[in-house]
DNA sequence: TAGGCCATCTGGTCCT
DNA sequence: AGGACCAGATGGCCTA
């Protein structure tokens, strides 16, 4: 029975085979970039962003706004409207007169700024849990980045093909030949055919 | 240049 | 009431 299981985690890193996560070299760029981008609230000291929250000078250094300028920005704002909520939490970082603009005369906006934060937030968040299903959805060597759509249709099929191997009590490597060879019979997911997954799960160095 | 993908903003709805 | 979740709109970037 032990042998039913194959490990694509255990695969070591001379194998053909690939995960966009192991594979990607400007994923660690892009998440530190994110992290800088939401977290770094220090380093807005003084200054705004029309992204309020994206203070990374190095990615929006045009960007770079003092609060008064948000005035003749932006048509969509006003002034205090793109104002980090976090800014709040922190007086000595605004001046007095700032905070009461702020929620004085905008209480809805500053409101709907920190939901606007929080979404940021929650979309950073499945982003990284997409990311995470990257590095456990087969891809080949050349493959460019999987869309999300696309990491979610493989995810489905690579598990329907796994459980099939299971229940069919088969080896796994012989299960995929025989796969590779006449195609798969549970054609469950058209658009993701999976003759592309096993052709995937071919590139798999067994031995 | 059109189409795909993505991030962000936004308002609505549901839940605690 | 406030936060989480969702879907539509929008605009930017990239690629064929």
């Amino acid at each position: 029975m032990e042998d039913l299981f194959f490990d694509f985690d255990a695969q070591d890193a001379s194998t053909d085979f690939a995960f966009w996560g192991q594979m990607d070299p400007s994923f660690p760029q892009i998440h530190s970039q994110l992290d800088t981008l939401l977290f770094d609230c220090g380093a807005m000291a003084g200054q705004l962003s029309p992204w309020s929250s994206y203070g990374c000078q190095s990615v929006f250094p045009e960007a770079q706004l003092t609060f008064t300028d948000l005035d003749s920005q932006s048509p969509q704002l006003e002034v205090g409207a793109e104002v980090d909520s976090s800014l709040l939490d922190e007086p000595h970082e605004m001046t007095q007169q700032q905070q009461r603009c702020l929620a004085t005369h905008h209480p809805y906006k500053v409101q709907r700024h920190a939901a606007n934060i929080r979404e940021r937030k929650r979309m950073l968040s499945i982003n990284s849990a997409f990311e995470e299903l990257r590095c456990h959805v087969p891809t080949f060597p050349y493959e460019k980045r999987l869309s999300k759509i696309d990491t979610l249709r493989l995810a489905i099929a690579y598990i329907a093909l796994l459980r099939e191997i299971l229940l069919s009590g088969c080896d796994p490597k012989s299960y995929v030949d025989e796969c590779m060879k006449n195609g798969y019979k549970n054609q469950t997911n058209a658009i993701w055919n999976t003759s592309d997954l096993t052709a995937r799960l071919s590139w798999i160095k067994w031995d």
